[in-house]
Order: structure tokens, then C-alpha cells, then sequence
DNA sequence: GCCGGGCTAATTTTT
DNA sequence: TTAGCCCGGC
């Protein structure tokens, strides 16, 4: 019987230990009743302490088994952490818990119930780069003009209408461009669908139809979920909400944790208002606040609040702490951007003689090529760093490569994977071939492997010995364990033979060796024995086939009394999807104890004991492409928010009045946020001269943007006339022009009056809301 | 099939 | 400025 009919408490003495040392607004929150709570927590509050000792609460108090828990994150390294400190806090296997990311659970999901949510087995997830090279070849194959149609744009098209929880079918399409674009979602699902591949919005959306479908799966979920709790709840989208919502139905309770005054995601689709719609559709009772701060120096804080009070529509919080004062802020204007980076390293030069390590010490700035001047300058310094945001281990290509034999090996109508590496190392399988191959595919409406034995001649030869290879290298690896099987594909595959005579190979070896020490770590944190075959499940017969669950209730005990659903997949699935969800460490050097650079987005969740932030300058922060956004200023002045939250005891702003950008110097004016700073918590090391007196006039706020972007006149008067006829003038379906971002379609439209927004698809921008009252939009008819 | 020149575009990013 | 992409030539 499965421990979630008879939860039993596990050290109910233990208990006052578990909450010794929270504070009051802590010791609340991790109280709380059984009911949903929002907790709104600031930078530096304890809310990861707060989430975990609320999980440790619930299990200790006998109030939930393990097993009712189901905690979700955006990061893997946050489901990590959580699951690190759970199992310091309590004797329990937390790696049997659903306690991971929002993909990653809906992947749980989706191997578990295959069959019910129409996925093959061994089904296989696409990243982004994959699901581009996906979209590159469907557009290929059906002949259309991706000058017309950018596949990035379809790819944000397509990943946009999922992330609303739409279908194809449901896209509203008003215009031949747009219903092309439409037509083309469709067309790209039923490719996904013939592959036996999902993308990233798919793991999501396919389980959220899973559950909206079938009742008494929805039924078994939502009744063993009793306490559902949620991290970062202002970086949800609206799929993602609504996938909460249905999995925590009546009488579930949502913890949901979050800090709207950090929500710098807007961009990808994360949705703030979720947390005010949360506390409305579940009768939220208890918003507690945790604005004590246990992080930074009181000069810090008291610009933090100042800056972010700035901002409307907040639901307000001002961070405290014991801490002192501390140090003043420390501002610096340099006349270039080369002598703001000479001047940063000085001071973390200065800093470093004072005893502080290197690793406590972070550049920020708000965009990556950013980065470069720094750099330099740290280098002519001899200051040891690192850069965060470069590839990831399983994004290296040779890596990919070993991935795409592996996925093949479990999946043959991987078209994705086919393509990586039918060619590669060379084989003499040429475009021509592919071709002739891709039109065979099309004409069955099959895969290309299942095509293959259907080409005849010459091309039909080599695809079939390729065909041969992968066949042979199945058989090989069948008896085989998960690192087994990779090393042996190595191998066979000619990928090490290839590698062994590049000339610049031998990183790439060394990659390909350390993806088999990536699959035998992973086999063994799975605890899958080394005698386990890769692709076998180890479980008890009868029950390695997820049982169909239909509305019969004796289906669903069937997976309760099993093994943990994990086991629902093969070690070789598994350490695929892990490959997929899991992109592997973000930083580029490996060096011991560095000076961290990296944007503000990347510093979220981070710390330091020092903090730079740099390019404080009008147009670069808050970025020019922010102006003609909805609440793009808002944002930005969050993102600063998070920036200077990242501080213990020093933060140094700084600027320059000319920046190298695009190969041109560009004269900029200082960040309006030093006019929205507090005057005492600063400390000016440069002159400070007012606003204005430099430039000649007083800036306009309020328009923010408008100036820059104002298109020709024919084109406001034209605009004009159209708002003035009816309404906004606009509809979605239609095709406008940005003077900006260029033509684009509108794929949404909220609000009115000055108030009014669309959500507008461009062709080589992507998609983005923009507030009509600002963004000029030319009707293109 | 590979190399290199020319063209273009250049916030932020996890899964 | 520079990185990535495409196309043309060998």
C-alpha cells in the first residue's frame, strides 16, 4: 500500500528545531492552514528556507505524505536545491518526490501516461535548437519562402499560441499571412506527431490536455496532490497557471511564492498578474510578506525600495534589515566605456587586497556584448574571471551529435536526429540524396528512416547501409548499460575515429568521454544498476507498461502501488530527457576563484559581497528596445531592482559618457535611475551634474521612447486617422509596420483607450506586446 | 564537401 | 565591432 493513504508522522519532536530561527512573518507562512497562500517574498528574504521547511512542516506534522508533495520550480538547480534541503531536514528520499521543474514533472507525466496523452514510448524532446532545425526543414520540405516566413519567427509563433494553451485550430487567423502561419503550426504538429517528438511548450501543453481530458486521471492527481507549492510564481505563464489550476482542482492547496517586484520574464511570457488572479480564483485568505532581509547592508536596501517604490501597480513591500548602514553606494562616470572597465578593475583590485575573494566579486550589466571591454580590461589586469551564459555541455555540437546516434538507436523516426548525423562523420550521403530521401518521406507522409528502404540506386544504397549501422548498433547495445551504450556508440558510430583526427579534436574527445561519465553518473543517481540494459525497464512485468487510465478506478491504483514513475522510462529515455531539460552548467571557464560577469537576468536568485553594476546609460539601461514595450520602463526598473539586490556590503553603479555599440561610438546620457536613486544612500566619485545641464532641457519621462521611435509623419497621420476611426483601428490577423521591428502581424489585442495593447508577431523580431498610445503601428494592407 | 567572403543584424533566456 | 549565416567557387 502506498504511504499516501496512511500519512504517519516521521519526528513530530523534531519539530521545534524545524522552525527555530524563522522569523515571525516566516514562521507564519510555513504555518499557514491548509488552504492557498500567496507569500510575497523579497530579495533576500528566506524563501527557499521558508518553501523547503513548509514542504518539511506539512510531512512532519502528518498533515501530507511525501508522496501528496508536489513542489515546482523554473531552474533545475532551484529543484535541486530544494530537494537538497528537504533531505537535510528530513530522513526521506526526496528523489522519489515530485519536486522538480515545470517540464520536468510534465515530462514525469507524459511518460507515465503515454499512451493516454497519444505519445509513443519512447518519445523524444526537442530543445530550441532542435525544434528550429525542426521548423527549418518543414518549411524545406513544402517549399516556402523563409525570407517570408523566418523560422525563429514561427518558432516564437508556435511556442507563443502554446504557451496560451492553444492549438492551431483555435488561433485566431484573419489575414492569408497569418493563416499561413496558423496553417504552418499545424502542419509542424503533425511532423512533431509523426516523429514521436515534443518541444518544450508541448511537454507542458500535452499534459495539461492530458489532465483536462481524461477525468479520472485528473481525478487520481488531483486528489494525491494535497499540497501543491510553487517557486518564482511571478515568472509564470498562462499555461502554466492554468496546468496548476487544474491539477490542484477543488481542494488542493497552492503555496505559491513570489516577488512581482522581480519579475523581469515578461519578455518569454511570464504573466505577474497571475499572482492577483491567484489570489482571486482561490480565495487567497493569507498574502503574508516577508520583507525582512537577511542579505544586504542598509544603504543597499534603502536604494533598492527607493528605486522600485517608483513603480505602479506593485503589490507593495519595503525590504528591512538589522544590518547597518553600511557602505554609502559608490557611483562613477567615465568618459568611455573603456575607462569605466579600467576603473572597475581598480576597485576590485582594491577590494582584493582587502581580503575578498574573487567569487564574491560580480560585474553585471543589462546586455551581453557588454561583456567584451571588461573582459579586457580584466585581462591586461591579470584578474582571473568568469563569464556566465556561454554554451552548455549537451548544446556542444559534438555532444549533440552523440545524442542525435543515441536518440535514433530508441527512436528511428527521429527525423531531427537523422538528419544531424546520417552525414556526419561523411558517408557520402549528399544533399542530393536527402533530398531524393526527404521527397520518398513525403510522398509515404513517413519518416526518412522508414522511407529509407524505398530508395533505390546509388543514394538508396548508402541510406540503407547507414541504415545498416544504426540497425547493427542496436543490436550491439542491447544487452548493454547506459554508459556502456554510449561508449560503445563512440565508438561505432565513427564519431571518435572522426574526432581523433581533427586537428582541434581533442576537447571535443574529452567531451565525448565526459558524456559517458554524464550518463553513468546519471544512471547511478537514477540507481539503476550497472547490470540494468539501457533500454529495459527495470520493473516487475505487468506493470513496465504505464497502465492506459481511463475511467477505471483500478487502473489508477496501479500506478500508486508501483515504483516510483520514473521508472516509467528506460535509463536510455531517461538520460535523454535529462539531456534535453537539463543543458548542463552555464558557464564558459572553469577557473577556481574568478571575478563573476554576467547580465543582471543571469544574477537573479544570486549573491555577492560586491556588486558592479555597469552601462548604467539611457538607451542601454533601461534598454532603448524597452521604450515601446507595455511596461517595458516597469521592467527595466525591476531588472534594476534585481540588480542592486544582488549586494551584501558594496555596490558600485557606474556609466559612460561614450560606449563602442555596433562598431559606432555612441554618446549617451546617464540611466534616468540615477534620478530616481535616493541622494544620501549615494556617493558620488565623479562630479555629479544635474540632469539636463549637460544635454541642454529636462527629459521627458512620460515618453519615454517616443522621441527616438517617431515615424515619418505621412505615416502618424495616416496611423492617426485610422485610430480615429473606429475604435483602436487595429484587429488581430493584421499586417502592420513598426518603424522599428518592421512588418508584423497582430496576433492579439487587450485593453482600450490609452490602455490598449497588441500583441504584435513581427517577421524578424519575434513577437511582442506593444502599448498602441506609444508604438506607431502602420496599417499594411 | 569545404572554405571564405560578403551581408546583416545586434536585449534579456529557462526548459 | 563582430558573430552568424548564406552563397559561390574550387
Amino acid at each position: 500500500m502506498s504511504a499516501s493513504h496512511a500519512p504517519v508522522p516521521l519526528y513530530a519532536f523534531a519539530m521545534p528545531d524545524l522552525l527555530a530561527n524563522l522569523n515571525p512573518e516566516q514562521y507564519a507562512a510555513v504555518t499557514l492552514p491548509d488552504e492557498s497562500a500567496l507569500i510575497v517574498a523579497g530579495a533576500g528574504s528566506g524563501k527557499t528556507r521558508v518553501l523547503t521547511t513548509r514542504i518539511a512542516w506539512l510531512i512532519e506534522g502528518g498533515r501530507v505524505s511525501p508522496s501528496g508533495i508536489l513542489a515546482v520550480t523554473f531552474t533545475n538547480k532551484a529543484a535541486r536545491e530544494m530537494m537538497t534541503r528537504l533531505g537535510a531536514m528530513l530522513p526521506i528520499n526526496t528523489r522519489g518526490m515530485w519536486i522538480g521543474t515545470f517540464h520536468g514533472l510534465c515530462n514525469r507525466l507524459l511518460r507515465a501516461h503515454h499512451r493516454d496523452a497519444g505519445l509513443p514510448s519512447a518519445f523524444q524532446i526537442l530543445d530550441s535548437a532542435d525544434q528550429l532545425s525542426a521548423i527549418k526543414r518543414l518549411l524545406k520540405a513544402n517549399n516556402i519562402d523563409d525570407e517570408k516566413y523566418p523560422p525563429k519567427n514561427l518558432q516564437y509563433f508556435i511556442n507563443g499560441a502554446k504557451e496560451e494553451g492553444l492549438r492551431a485550430s483555435r488561433v485566431d487567423a484573419n489575414d492569408a499571412f497569418n493563416r499561413r502561419f496558423v496553417e504552418l503550426y499545424a502542419m509542424y504538429e503533425s511532423q512533431c506527431e509523426r516523429e514521436g517528438v515534443v518541444d518544450f511548450a508541448e511537454l507542458l501543453l500535452r499534459s495539461y490536455e492530458l489532465l483536462d481530458s481524461n477525468r479520472a486521471l485528473r481525478a487520481h492527481y488531483q486528489q494525491r496532490f494535497s499540497h501543491i507549492l510553487v517557486d518564482e510564481f511571478q515568472d509564470t505563464n498562462r499555461l502554466q497557471y492554468a496546468w496548476l489550476k487544474l491539477l490542484a482542482g477543488e481542494h488542493s492547496a497552492i503555496f505559491a511564492v513570489g516577488d512581482d517586484d522581480q519579475s523581469i520574464y515578461a519578455f518569454r511570457g511570464a504573466n505577474v498578474g497571475n499572482m492577483l488572479d491567484f489570489e482571486r480564483e482561490f480565495a487567497v485568505r493569507h498574502r503574508i510578506k516577508l520583507e525582512q532581509n537577511y542579505r544586504s547592508h542598509g544603504n543597499i536596501l534603502d536604494t533598492a525600495n527607493h528605486l522600485i517604490s517608483r513603480n505602479s501597480r506593485r503589490l507593495g513591500k519595503d525590504l528591512r534589515t538589522d544590518a547597518g548602514a553600511g557602505e554609502p553606494v559608490r557611483v562613477y562616470e567615465a568618459a568611455t566605456d573603456q575607462q569605466e572597465a579600467n576603473w572597475i578593475v581598480d576597485e576590485i583590485r582594491a577590494l582584493l587586497d582587502q581580503g575578498m575573494s574573487r567569487s564574491e566579486i560580480a560585474i553585471l550589466y543589462r546586455s551581453n556584448a557588454q561583456s567584451r571591454v571588461v573582459e579586457h580590461a580584466l585581462v591586461a589586469a591579470g584578474v582571473p574571471y568568469k563569464v556566465y551564459g556561454g554554451l552548455r555541455f549537451f548544446e556542444r555540437q559534438e555532444v549533440k551529435h552523440a545524442l542525435a546516434y543515441l536518440r535514433l538507436i530508441d527512436n528511428p523516426d527521429d527525423d531531427t536526429a537523422f538528419l544531424r548525423v546520417v552525414n556526419f562523420p561523411t558517408r557520402g550521403i549528399g544533399a542530393r540524396s536527402l533530398e531524393l530521401l526527404s521527397d520518398t518521406a513525403r510522398l509515404h507522409q513517413c519518416s526518412l528512416a522508414a522511407a529509407a528502404p524505398l530508395l533505390t540506386g546509388k543514394a538508396g544504397a548508402a541510406v540503407a547501409s547507414f541504415m545498416r549501422l544504426i540497425e547493427q548498433v542496436r543490436a550491439e547495445t542491447a544487452p548493454l548499460n547506459l554508459p556502456e551504450t554510449v561508449e560503445h556508440l563512440l565508438a561505432a558510430s565513427g564519431l571518435n575515429t572522426y574526432y581523433e583526427q581533427e586537428r582541434e579534436g581533442q576537447e571535443r574527445l574529452e567531451n565525448l568521454q565526459e558524456l559517458v561519465n554524464a550518463a553513468a553518473a546519471f544512471a547511478a543517481e537514477e540507481g539503476y544498476g550497472r547490470d540494468v540494459p539501457a533500454r529495459s525497464l527495470p520493473m516487475a512485468p505487468g506493470a513496465s507498461a504505464a497502465p492506459a487510465l481511463t475511467d477505471d478506478s483500478d487502473a489508477v491504483e496501479v500506478i500508486d502501488a508501483g515504483a516510483p514513475l520514473v521508472r516509467q522510462m528506460t535509463p536510455l529515455a531517461g538520460f535523454l530527457s535529462h539531456a534535453s531539460l537539463e543543458a548542463g552548467d552555464n558557464q564558459a571557464q572553469a577557473g577556481q576563484d574568478a571575478v563573476q560577469l554576467m547580465t543582471v537576468h543571469a544574477a537573479k536568485g544570486l549573491e555577492f559581497m560586491a556588486v558592479f553594476i555597469s552601462g548604467l546609460e539611457e538607451g542601454l539601461f533601461p534598454h532603448e528596445n524597452s521604450a515601446v514595450e507595455i511596461d517595458g520602463l516597469e521592467e527595466e526598473r525591476r531588472l534594476m531592482y534585481v540588480a542592486i539586490t544582488r549586494a551584501r556590503e558594496r555596490l558600485y553603479l557606474s556609466f559612460a559618457q561614450s560606449r563602442m555599440l555596433h562598431g559606432q561610438t555612441r554618446y549617451n546620457v546617464r540611466s534616468r535611475f540615477f534620478d530616481e536613486l535616493p541622494a544620501d544612500t549615494l556617493k558620488w566619485l565623479t562630479p555629479r551634474i544635474e540632469a539636463g545641464a549637460r544635454w541642454g532641457g529636462a527629459r521627458d519621462n512620460a515618453g519615454w521612447g517616443r522621441d527616438w521611435f517617431a515615424p515619418p509623419s505621412h505615416i502618424e497621420t495616416a496611423l492617426a486617422d485610422k485610430q480615429r476611426a473606429a475604435d483602436t483601428g487595429y484587429r488581430t490577423g493584421q499586417t502592420v509596420f513598426h518603424n522599428k521591428f518592421g512588418e508584423g502581424t497582430i496576433i492579439g489585442l487587450e485593453g482600450s483607450g490609452t490602455d490598449a495593447r497588441a500583441h504584435v508577431s513581427f517577421q524578424r523580431h519575434g513577437a511582442k506586446w506593444l502599448s498602441l498610445a506609444v508604438a506607431k503601428l502602420q496599417i499594411v494592407d
